[in-house]
DNA sequence: ACAAAAGTGTTGTCTATACACCCATGG
DNA sequence: CCATGGGTGTATAGACAACACTTTTGT
């Protein structure tokens, strides 16, 4: 088995039907019965933690349906679960709005929220999850991670506004998104919708891994070059 | 004793004559003897990691004199260290440019620019350590944790430009502090060096704890206001 | 008076939000 | 030809870097 006192946790997030929510996993034994909780489990002796949620992601999600993968901290309460040490490292993972990955009958998906009763401490992992999102959504390309390969402004200004939890312009998020070269037209159009309207462009983002885009707003290195070992778009 | 094969490691930051430094302890015994680590050591059975690497710098630094700790992430190769398996969780710790802390004879402070042999994985620590403070310096308050409780403009541009390595300008870093309400004059004037000059007034900074202070660069949501719940990210 | 150091005024640039207006389609 | 949704143009505000200029001291 795995490293005794060792987990790893996901908070996977989606947009579905306009909210974000979270993939949660109902228990059926104590401790925390009938509680939701966040897939993971024991860290195996020859992966790393990144490996470990991977892999045990993949026996709920399909792999590579994950579009995004990043650790959040680590969650080291003495009494944080009941009986042995457990320490956690928790994961914030993304998944396309446009996939609907087949997941087991015991798992669902829940409005982050709205949350059912949750086991342990994974109430707060789902809300460094959704901090995180919501900070990287501004200053990178995550948004990449959130949509589908192709979309209209529309539909990703749903999908920021339902990460975010408000309201976000179509207009300065287009404009936003393409000053920093990060959104590209594909050339085709999206059909009009039973009552009529100009039909949409479609649009791809440019970059599928993630990029800091706006990494330092303020104190930049004279010359208004970028400090060395930071990430930036070409 | 503590958790097996849990540990806590801190790269504990201080601008010391201009350069930015941490703090390392040269290892005696095999594996990697002679070479440079950093502090730390095993996660004991009734503490958090936080709590567990705050009293292992006990040992090396005096707890008070350590203005900011922070988590950075989990390293988990299965091979960086031999032998047993460990885990380690890393931390960024700061201490301010006026003290001098009592070091044990077998640690020293080596410029972050040209470290010495380093054990282990324990470079790749420092260098993350070392990118989130440039990070962070620009859009939180965490200047606060480098400087004295007193200091003048110029004494602060020299720790900024140490952190950063650039040269930053001390005309634009106060108004940027001043206007984000950071930095409050005492009232106080440093007396001017031998060669004459004006006396500079003495500042110090408002807030204590870490804030965040431009949480937003785009995407804000309408009316200017925050968005609820969101709180600090790396 | 002069040199040195500190701090302020001013300007140009860039980024972003808000809002009005024009465009393309269905009924 | 009108309603509906998509997209652009433009005004305004704010933040910042660069640099010139003024202030205050020591010699």
């Amino acid at each position: 088995m795995g490293l005794a006192g060792n987990e790893v946790l996901a908070a996977v997030l989606q947009v579905r039907s306009g909210s974000l929510r979270v993939l949660l996993w109902q228990r059926a034994r104590e401790p925390h019965a009938h509680r939701w909780s966040l897939p993971g489990g024991g860290l195996g002796s020859r992966e790393d933690v990144q490996e470990s949620i991977r892999r045990q992601l993949a026996e709920k999600v399909d792999v590579r349906q994950l579009s995004h993968v990043e650790q959040l901290s680590v969650f080291s309460a003495p009494d944080r679960v009941p009986g042995q040490r457990v320490v956690a490292t928790a994961f914030l993972g993304l998944v396309p709005s446009d996939v609907d990955p087949e997941v087991p009958a015991d798992t669902a998906w829940h409005a982050v929220d709205s949350l059912p009763d949750t086991a342990f401490d994974h109430e707060a992992i789902v809300r460094r999850a959704r901090d995180r999102l919501a900070a990287k959504l501004s200053y990178t390309n995550l948004g990449f991670a959130l949509a589908p390969p192709h979309f209209t402004i529309s539909a990703l200004r749903e999908l920021y506004s339902a990460a975010l939890g408000y309201r976000v312009s179509a207009t300065n998020l287009q404009r936003v998104l393409s000053r920093r070269g990060l959104l590209e037209p594909t050339g085709d159009t999206a059909p009009p919708g039973p009552s009529g309207g100009r039909p949409a462009a479609l649009f791809r983002f440019s970059a599928r891994g993630i990029l800091v885009t706006d990494p330092f707003a303020v104190l930049k290195p004279p010359g208004g070059g970028r400090p060395a070992g930071v990430g930036s778009t070409p």
